[in-house]
This record gives structure tokens, C-alpha cells and sequence, in this order.
DNA sequence: CGTGTTATTGACCAACATCAAACTTAGTGG
DNA sequence: CCACTAAGTTTGATGTTGGTCAATAACACG
């Protein structure tokens, strides 16, 4: 429907890190039929149980995974940022065992899997690319684990604000050391498996040692060599290629 | 080397489930050359920062993948059966993030990358059905991440024990309402991000309310039903087909 | 200006961690 | 077959982290 949507193009040159595309490939990517919606925050893009025809590609916005447990809590699983493609996994796994929402407002275009399966088949290297995409997705999801698993409030914060300055500033959504995250405390309580009282603690915690400064949803880092100390943040997991690690 | 290794043969036919295997692909996966290695407990199998060339399959015994963050504390990340391959994804990410390690005494069969890739070039269902196993493996990691996020440790301890049951019967290793979990108090706190003196103490309320028995390591299931309720278990993200919920 | 959401604070509480010791079990060598 | 050992399990006492509840303050938006 669209041409020349700069999140397509950044996907499709993500994409082309991953695996290098042949210039027909990448001309194939940017012909795919989008589905574009836009969205208010809240709103879920994909429903846990669904079995979906399409993926979605963020245009525009900030979206999460999250899963729904036993009393009704949720607990977000990852964030994805404009130019990602945060369920590509539905081409395989026929139904969503977790939903997909918009932590702010945007939009998103829906990719069919049909068109997808096609590339694929035309293409080695996208079916390769897309494998490796959603290998880094699990990378992350490990990292994520470890997170909750064995570190405090304060590192888990720390861990969390590392990461996401890390792959914000590698899809040049930074400016300095800064970025906007564009959370509740209570979604970041979500994320980081805490209440959001503590969350509020833990980041004023943050702030009064000097490590980030906030304002408003706008945050910058202002010791990032501590900060990843405290969060033990190694950006291998990210698989982001060279860029990995960060000179303040 | 070897032939007729009823492990490679399993996990041949888990392949096929993912992804219907033409006959000769199945024996072409049954030709792969094995570098057959029996291990200790506690013996990695693969360690962080390594470039494997070779994915391992499990042969005998019990297996997990684990990191191990700044205090030096360890996470647990997975647990893999005989039959399984838990590091098919060093295929497309050079650098292993984590570390495998063997739970148990046993064997592993390391499967040359170079003919993985080859059978996956003149078989495309191979291809398919090695993503799709990794995205199941995404898929339980979600879950874990939910797990570790936001359950009480009675029902993190429930949930793990469900998940375990479902993929062992599914792997014909149980004995009725039986297995064996060949991990210790320690382990079992690793994987569920508690401590092992609170492990011990769930596992007995556990035993208590009489959910479950416990012989030595031998774990028997009492109450699958109330077990399944507490510890929020829906077998969905284990994607294995029809036989997901279980009939006590 | 209201009005609803988000952030902040305080008081109190529960879950889980830590430490240290005793007990049990499974191996191992004599 | 027994004694010895090391690993794993169990227990108790105590400390800490983070949760819950409830009220107030700060914003954002129409």
C-alpha cells in the first residue's frame, strides 16, 4: 500500500546485518503489502490464543509482549521499537501463547505471512535473516531471565535502562545519552517483576547516586560506565555486531 | 559413526512433527556424523564466548543451559532431555551467550554446523522444522520469564514441576505419574531464582498438601490437577500438539 | 480550572535470604 | 560388610528486600 516507510527500511537493512540480502531481495522486502493501523496505548495488537495471519512491523511507537498469570498481574517479556517486528515467530508457531500491546501511541503495519513465505522461498538469505532475528529475540529473552532470577531491584533497573539505551542508540533513537522511554513506573514494574512502589524507590535510588537523571519519560544516562557495572550489562546477548559496547 | 542411536532417532522424529520430513531427509539426519562424548556432572558442554562449530545433541542424561551473573550467583536458563539439542541456535549466532552444562552423568553427540547447514540447503523442510524447534524454545523462555517474574515460589516450584512432567511423558520417560529429576535442592534453586534452603521448604509444603512424593530424586505426582491450578500451568507454550493437557 | 492518571511518601507486613548447625544418604575403600 | 566421607537435605534463628495499603502531591489534558 506504502512505499518508502523509513521503519520498513530500517527493518530491511537490520534484516541485511543479519544475513547479507541480494538488492532484489531488499526490493522484494520493500514491496510487501502493509496493513497499517494506527494504535492508542494500550491497545493489543496480537491476543494471546490467536492464530494470526499477518505480523506486525512497528512503525511508529513502543510496544511490549506481555503474558497475563494466575492472578490477573502481567509481566512484559520484551519492548520493541520502531522497526522491529516483534512476532515474526507466528509464521511457525501457529498459535500466540502471549499478546502483544502498545505502551504508547503509534502505528504499526501488519505483514502477511502468506507474502512472507513467499520471500522466503525466493529468497534463502531472508528465511536465514528472519531465522537469526528471532534467535536474537531468544538471546534477549535469556539475558532477561537471568534478570529476574538473580539480580536485585536496583541491578535488574540498572540492567533494564542499559539495554534499552543500548538498542535505542543503535537504532539512532538517541540523542546523547539520552532517550525517551516511554513507561509507566507501573509497566516498568511489569517488565522488571517488582511493584510499582518499589520501582518508584528503585529509580529515585538511581537518580540520587548520580547514574540517570529523568525528565519526565525523557532519561539520560549520566554514568554509564557505572551503570553497567551495577546492572552487569554486557551487550553481547544483543547481537548487535561491533557497535556492542558503548564509549560514553 | 554410530547408527541407530534411539536419541537422534527421537529427535528425528520430533523434527518430523515440527515439519513433515521426506524420507530421505530423515535418513540423511540419521547419517550426520556424531562425535560421540560421555560426560560428568557438572561437565559444560559448551561455554559462553565460545564459536562452536558443532551443535550437541543429547544422548543420555539431563542438561541445562545457565549464565552466571555478577556475584557469580548462576541462572538456569532451560533444561534439555535426551533427544534434544539445546544449542541448535550456535547455527546462526557465532558467539554463545550462555553455557551448557550436564545436570546428570551421561552422553552427547555433537553434529558438525557444516552438515547441519548442507542437510538444511537440499532439504528446506529441515530448515523449517530446526527454526521452528528454536522457537518453541523461545516460547519456554517466555514462559520462564513469567515464571521468575511474578509467581510466589510454591508456584514457580508447581509450575516447573508441571513442565517437567508434560515434556518427560511426552518423551516417554515417565512411569505412570513418575519421573526422574535428576537435579539437586542447589539446581532446582538456580532454575527458579530462589534459594536453596527456600527450596527445601517448598518442596515440603509441596509434599505437605500432597501434591507430590518424592523418593530420592524419583518425583511421583499426586494431584496433578490442583498442582496444575497452583502453579498457573497451561502446556500451550510447550507447542507439542494435541497431547498438551494430560489426563491424570 | 477540574479531573483522571501518574508519581511519591510513609507505615507496616510477608516472602524469601542468610547463616550455621545437625542430620541423612550414597559412595568408597578397607 | 562396616566405617568413613562428602554431598545433599533439613531445621532453626534472624535479617533484608521488596510487597501492600493508603494517602498525598504533581502533572497532563480537555
Amino acid at each position: 500500500v506504502s512505499s518508502l516507510q523509513p521503519p520498513l527500511q530500517r527493518y530491511i537493512d537490520s534484516l541485511n546485518r543479519l544475513s547479507p540480502l541480494a538488492a532484489e531481495a531488499r526490493a522484494a522486502l520493500s514491496n510487501l503489502t502493509l496493513r497499517i493501523v494506527r494504535v492508542q496505548e494500550g491497545f493489543d495488537l496480537v491476543r494471546e490464543g490467536d492464530k494470526p495471519a499477518e505480523s506486525c512491523l512497528v512503525l511508529e511507537g513502543f510496544v511490549c509482549r506481555y503474558k497475563i498469570v494466575a492472578g490477573g498481574q502481567r509481566q512484559i517479556l520484551s519492548f520493541h521499537l520502531a522497526g522491529e517486528v516483534p512476532d515474526l515467530h507466528s509464521l511457525h508457531l501457529e498459535r500466540m501463547d502471549h499478546s502483544i500491546a502498545a505502551m504508547a501511541p503509534g502505528r504499526v503495519a501488519y505483514l502477511p505471512h502468506g507474502e512472507l513465505i513467499a520471500l522466503m522461498h525466493k529468497f534463502p538469505e531472508i528465511a536465514d535473516a528472519f531465522w537469526k532475528a528471532t534467535l536474537i529475540d531468544g538471546a534477549i529473552f535469556r539475558e532477561w531471565i537471568a534478570n529476574l532470577g538473580r539480580r536485585t531491584a536496583l541491578q535488574r533497573m540498572a540492567h533494564l535502562f542499559c539495554e534499552a539505551f543500548v538498542r535505542m542508540r543503535h537504532a539512532g533513537l538517541t540523542d546523547g545519552q539520552g532517550f525517551q522511554l516511554p513507561l509507566t513506573q507501573a509497566s516498568l514494574a511489569e517488565a522488571l517483576g517488582l511493584s510499582a512502589v518499589h520501582v518508584n524507590r528503585t529509580l529515585q535510588q538511581l537518580r540520587r547516586e548520580g547514574l540517570i537523571e529523568s525528565r519526565g519519560r525523557f532519561q539520560t544516562i549520566l554514568d554509564w560506565d557505572r551503570l553497567r557495572r551495577i546492572g552487569d550489562f554486557d551487550a553481547t546477548y544483543l547481537h548487535l555486531g561491533k557497535s556492542g559496547d558503548h564509549e560514553a
